[in-house]
This record gives structure tokens, sequence and C-alpha cells, in this order.
DNA sequence: TGCGAATATTCGATAGATCGAATATACTAA
DNA sequence: TTAGTATATTCGATCTATCGAATATTCGCA
């Protein structure tokens, strides 16, 4: 059972382990908007984008609401919120290691 | 400057987007261990488990030190407990949906 | 009814993650 | 030196994620 539990919280890492569905949570902080304003704060395709929004929906982080033409997508839980500030922290208490690990990151991306 | 922040967090997330590795932090929340004891606690195969702790160590995620023939790892910043601790509130916050979550991973698991 | 806007889904290609098996390295002790 | 223990790395197979392109769905409005 707590290997179900140590499932479950992968998940939700997993679910966040990607730059843009960080950014969505982000812009999702202040409140809910619409699929099309985390469009332009994000800047990614839309089908790509609603792909993302699934991830995030099928773990329940996000949920929607529809109102006529559009769906509007808000935190579940603004837990999460706390998650990512506790994160900042960490990265600032970090900051050489952290620009080491993202430089050698970057690196490997782009070989040569 | 802020995508690469997010790039951080994604690759911190990602790391931990494993059960596997979120029992080896959880482990070693009370203190530094020798490899072999995380793998004791894990129950998992060594090569694959040294395989989880170069995922970790490559996000600065732990450390080691090396006392003649072990490995002793332990984390490097505690504050990822923080955030563990939090997923923890989050999973009881939000239990029954996790509950309705895990079920249908544990079918798609197993189809029929 | 039929068009256009907003959003979601499916598909196929590519890249990345995971695992066990085999092997390598590093250290200790005889 | 040799044997043995602890840990790490490499390899190849398989599975999962990501992306753009194409298409589907849903709704409001003329």
């Amino acid at each position: 059972m707590q290997s179900a539990l140590r499932s479950f919280k992968a998940s939700i890492f997993q679910a966040l382990a990607h730059p843009c569905r960080i950014a969505i949570v982000e812009a999702l902080r202040e409140g809910e908007l619409s699929a099309g304003a985390i469009q332009e704060r994000v800047g990614v395709e839309q089908a790509n984008l609603s792909q993302h929004l699934a991830v995030l929906r099928s773990r329940q982080i996000i949920v929607n609401r529809k109102e006529g033409n559009q769906v509007f997508y808000s935190l579940r839980d603004p837990v999460l919120i706390e998650v990512l500030d506790i994160m900042r922290r960490y990265f600032q208490a970090n900051l050489s290691q952290a620009i080491a690990m993202l430089e050698e990151v970057e690196a490997e991306r782009q070989p040569q």
C-alpha cells in the first residue's frame, strides 16, 4: 500500500516534469484562465497545449469548466503553488549548482 | 531566463517521477545510508538501484561520500523533504480522487 | 442549416526512460 | 598478487513521452 502512495506521488511529479506544464500551473496561480489565454502566455501550438492540459487533467491537477465556446481551467488544489514556491527557494539557495546543471543540460541539448 | 528556471524545476520533478526514486529520497529522510542499505529498504535490483541513484545524483538531489568499500548517500538539501511532506498533505486532502485515480491506473496496467 | 471559432483527439515519427544481464571499477583482506 | 565484496556502467530490448499535422467535436451565430 505504501508503494501505491509512492506511485501516486510519482505520477504527480511526472505530470509536472515538463517546462510547459509548469508554465501552465504558474499561469493559473492567480485564478482561472481559458485555454486560449493559457496558450497566449505559454506560447505553444494549440494541439500541443491541449495535450499538456490533458496530462494535468488526468492527474486532477487542474479542473475545467465549460462556458459557451470556451473552456476555463483552474488549479484544483493551490497547494501545488506552494511546491513551486519551495522549488524557487531551492533554486535560489543552490544557484551556482543549479546553473552548472542547466549548462550541462543545455550542452547535451545542442551537441557541439 | 524564466524558462531556464522552469527547465530546472521540470528536471527536478522528472528526477522524482519514479516510485523507486521517491522511496530512495524517503529512505534518506533520517540521514545518510550506504547504497546497500538503501537497496535493502527499497527492494530493487542492485544495478537498477545504481541507475536510479545516478539520476538523483545528476540532478544534485543527493550527494555521495565514499568510505572504504562503501558509498554513503544523503540528501543535499532537505527542502525536498518539505516538498514530499506537502505532497502527503495534498494526497490526504484529496484522498477520494487520488484513490479513484490509482484504480484507474491499476485498471490500465492489467487490461481485462 | 451551415459557417467559424475554440478546444480536443488521433496518428505516426522521434526521442527519452526503464529494466535485467553482463561487465567494469574500486577497495579490503588474506 | 588474488579473491571477494560493494558499487557503477554499458548494452540492447521495450515501453512511454513529446511533437506537429491532420482531423474531430462543440458551440454560437447568421
